[in-house]
DNA sequence: TCATGGCGAATTGTCGACAATTAGAAACAT
DNA sequence: ATGTTTCTAATTGTCGACAATTCGCCATGA
């Protein structure tokens, strides 16, 4: 009799991904602090102390020093050797960067998805589309949607552009950054239908097979999701200053 | 009295950038394991084990996981809970993607290159350009002058975009795979003066400002890097499929 | 001969203790 | 009062030992 075979970890196309190795402490507290930082459990630029933690989740400090090892190549913890870890705290400049690299990546995935996504990842894609719609509807559209949904398509798109080293890039390192932005910024995405339009219009591209035209919408896409940022950020600075002033 | 500062680190335009951190074991033997993944001194796909390694840079097996985690973090060496680790051995098909990440990466590098370069940083990459013009003469070109040069040269582009991000993302991961794919493939870089010209219009359009440009040049530069080692890859398996027919 | 089952050695995972380094406070001198 | 120095407490770095799991080997059986 066959062991039951964990699901086969390509098509979870949600964030909902059920937590991958659990077999061992140091994996196990990895993902948790993974998570505690990105929702921000663990605020940003706070230093983090392994005494603390260790009792916290209950763990020595061997393990939990492993995972704070990794967490330290995903760039989610910054360490100086016999002085401690911080909590990444991203400024509005490597923000920017971030979206730079996001434009250049997810293009890229676009054009691939197109070439390369069978008709039932499509038909995937526009599930997701249509759920995030329906929970768009429900919170009377604005600012909720945003939160999680925006990343799952993407998240999609990278899934079916079926480069692995593409994939990992992505999903396993930026995307964590990018939602620990969405926390720092309180980045209640502000352009509702708006970018809900251009996940159709690329799932159509993708659909179509148009490789040229999905990558040249997604470009488009980050590029005015960066806009967006940018202008929320400078809005946010002018006011304060004028506050600051008064 | 200032102590002397470590020099600035961002400078450091060639890949013999003095290592930082020795502070610690852990982060020594880190890029002491780095380097003999690179260079191949530990085969590609070979086990290794733990005491073997302690045994073998005489020290605990505390730092020593930590420095692996690193190395499983950056995709060096792959891990199996309970079971061990072993370097990472890359497929023809996992170097081409590779390929295509630079190529999304690097032109975007090239463009924020020619925006942001000062002329003493052009200076720099044109000295960069000439010191391997005179080892390639030296060594009668050909192989030689690909096999570290040319990631020189790459190397000071990224640095000239002045996107940390960026920077992070290609120098201190994809960089390391791309030189431990030369190990793997034994990649005698077999266009030796065509990629050399590329070098070239692709720092005159650098200095120009000509941003466009240099994003296509370098994008056509990559391109053309990995068809010829797509073609090599081909020619190589006729020709052992012909000597296993014979 | 081959499959199966259970031992046993080796490796990995985890822990607690000790050494080294740092940051901060208190005491002192200028 | 300010700056310097020393000391202490806390944190980080390292180590060796123990527990848990895996893999190969051998015996047993059909």
């Amino acid at each position: 009799m066959s062991l039951p075979i964990s699901s086969s970890y390509s098509d979870t196309s949600l964030h909902e991904m059920a937590t991958p190795e659990v077999r061992t402490l140091a994996e196990r507290v990895f993902h948790q602090l993974q998570d505690a930082i990105v929702r921000g459990e663990l605020a940003p630029g706070s230093k983090i102390t392994e005494p603390g933690l260790s009792k916290t989740y209950g763990i020595s400090r061997g393990p939990l020093r492993e995972a704070m090892r990794r967490l330290e190549a995903h760039r989610l913890i910054e360490r100086v050797p016999h002085v401690g870890a911080r909590v990444v705290k991203l400024s509005m400049k490597e923000l920017l960067e971030l979206f730079d690299l996001r434009e250049a990546l997810e293009s890229m995935a676009a054009r691939l998805a197109a070439e390369h996504m069978s008709p039932e990842e499509v038909q995937g894609l526009r599930d997701v589309l249509a759920l995030h719609e329906g929970q768009a509807d429900l919170k009377r559209g604005e600012a909720y949607y945003q939160r999680e949904g925006d990343l799952d398509f993407h998240y999609c798109i990278v899934q079916g552009s079926h480069n692995k080293m593409l994939m990992n890039l992505l999903c396993d390192d930026l995307y964590y950054l990018v939602r620990l932005y969405r926390t720092q910024f309180s980045a209640s995405g502000t352009r509702p239908q708006r970018a809900f339009v251009e996940h159709h219009r690329i799932v159509d591209a993708i659909e179509a097979g148009d490789a040229e035209l999905a990558e040249l919408l997604m470009r488009r896409h980050v590029s005015a999701s960066r806009a967006n940022v940018a202008d929320r950020y400078a809005a946010t600075l002018e006011q304060s200053a004028s506050q600051s002033q008064s």
